[in-house]
DNA sequence: CAATAATCTACTAAGTTGGTAGATTAAGTG
DNA sequence: CACTTAATCTACCAACTTAGTAGATTATTG
C-alpha cells in the first residue's frame, strides 16, 4: 500500500499538471482543491521540488509549478521518493538494495528468485506510467 | 514491501513444502532451519493454521503439516494475510476497500483509474505463483 | 519597508512492527 | 492416572513509522 503522502503527491502533481498555464500555484491553492492539509502539503511539495519534480518561487506571485514535462514523470519513481522501494523484500530492490541477514546465498534461495521476477513485472508497469496518464 | 512477517510465512511454508513426508514438524525444528524466532514463529504458524493453509497436532508426535498442494497455495493470498492489499489504495482494493474521503467521485478520479489498471496486473502476477513455485 | 509566500526546525499523538514471557490446554506414553 | 511433550492463548513491550501541527525564518515583490 501506499502512503497518504505518496497519495497526496500524485495529486498535487495531477493539479499542476492540469494547471500549467496559471504557474506558480499556492500551495494554499492546491491544498484546497486536492483537500490535503495545507502544513502536511508544505512537506510534500518541498519534497517533490528537492527531488526535481518541481520549482517552486518565494514572495508575492510565488508558489509551485512542475519542472518536468508530464510524460517524464514516471511513477515508480514518484512511488520510490515517498514510500520506498517497488520491490516486495529489500534483496530483491534494485535501488534500497539489502541482504537478508538470515539468508544463506540468493543464488539458492528460492523465494529470491520468484520475488525478482515479481520486480520485474511490476517495474514494468510502474515504469511505464506516468503523470500523462493521470491527467 | 512485504512485512517481516510475510517473508517469514514463505520461509515456513517452503519448509514444510519441502518435508511433506516428514509431517508434522516441530515449531522448534522449523525456526532453527529457518533463522526466524520461535516465538514470532509461533504467531506466524497459528495465523496460517486459522487460514487454513496449516493442520497442526498437539502433544507428543504433534507438529505442523501444510494441509492444501503447495499449487494451491497462491502467494496473493499468503500476502494479502500477512501484509494486506495487494492494492496500492483502498479505494482500488477488492478485499480491503475503502473509499477515499477526500475524493468527490471515483469515476472522475484519474488516480484511480490507473491504479486499478495496475492492481489488475499486479494480481495477475500475484495470483499466478503458488507455493509450488517456490519449491 | 511592508506584505507575501516558501522554507526550516522541532515537536507530537497514534498506530504498526517485531518480538518476548509465561500460563494453559490437548495429546500421547507408561 | 501422572508425566511429558508441544501447540495455544493472553498479555505485554520497545522501537519505529505515519500523519500530522506550530512557529520562526528567509526570500521576493512592489
Amino acid at each position: 500500500m501506499l502512503s497518504k503522502k505518496t497519495k497526496y503527491a500524485f495529486q498535487a502533481l495531477i493539479y499542476l499538471a492540469k494547471n500549467r498555464d496559471e504557474s506558480p500555484v499556492l500551495i494554499s491553492h492546491i491544498a484546497k482543491e486536492t483537500n490535503i492539509s495545507k502544513k502536511f502539503l508544505e512537506n510534500i511539495l518541498l519534497d517533490l521540488k528537492k527531488a526535481g519534480f518541481l520549482g517552486s518561487k518565494m514572495g508575492k506571485g510565488g508558489g509551485y509549478y512542475l519542472i518536468k514535462e508530464p510524460k517524464d514523470v514516471i511513477m515508480a519513481n514518484v512511488i520510490r521518493l515517498f514510500s520506498g522501494p517497488i520491490a516486495l523484500l529489500p534483496c530483491v530492490s534494485l535501488n534500497y538494495y539489502e541482504p537478508c541477514a538470515d539468508c544463506e546465498s540468493q543464488d539458492t534461495c528460492e523465494l529470491h528468485k520468484v520475488m525478482v521476477e515479481v520486480r520485474d513485472q511490476s517495474l514494468k508497469i510502474l515504469e511505464g506510467k506516468t503523470l500523462q496518464d493521470l491527467v
